[in-house]
DNA sequence: CATACCGTCCAAT
DNA sequence: ATTGGACGGTATG
């Protein structure tokens, strides 16, 4: 904790974390993403990463960081956890945005948000 | 600088 | 289904 003596609305964070948590929170209501999606999409190979930022999450719940779920379509983890209260928490707050999860798995797929600009060609 | 940890991913079995 | 290695970034010493 370096910010004894001042305000400290503001947590020390990296450049790249950042940049997962303007991209996180770019992703539409009802919608979710993958780690994996998230990590392509800031040019970043390791998957990893984005979930270590978003543990940290310092701007939840502005940053919808229940939105992110495992490439597997699984609901990964949340708060620190990857099983628990928490992982109920989670499944309650996508359902209530419409994202409903079978046998731990993303029920509609069409409700995955993979930051595709569609830009043309090709969409269908 | 070296090591360990991660809300992961993928390949092999 | 289960295991183990990989990869990028952060945290700690």
């Amino acid at each position: 904790m370096r910010d004894l003596g001042g305000h400290m609305t503001e947590c020390k964070v990296t450049d790249f974390q950042r940049r997962v948590y303007q991209a996180t929170k770019a992703i539409p209501k009802g919608k979710v993403t993958t780690y994996q999606l998230l990590a392509r999409h800031l040019h970043c190979r390791s998957s990893q990463a984005i979930g270590q930022a978003l543990k940290h999450n310092p701007f939840a719940p502005r940053v919808p960081c229940h939105r992110v779920i495992a490439s597997s379509l699984t609901i990964g983890g949340f708060q620190g956890k990857i099983t628990g209260s928490c992982i109920t928490r989670k499944f309650r707050l996508l359902k209530a945005e419409g994202v409903v999860f079978g046998a731990g798995r993303l029920a509609d797929i069409g409700r995955l948000y993979t930051y595709s600009t569609v830009t043309s060609s090709l969409q269908l």
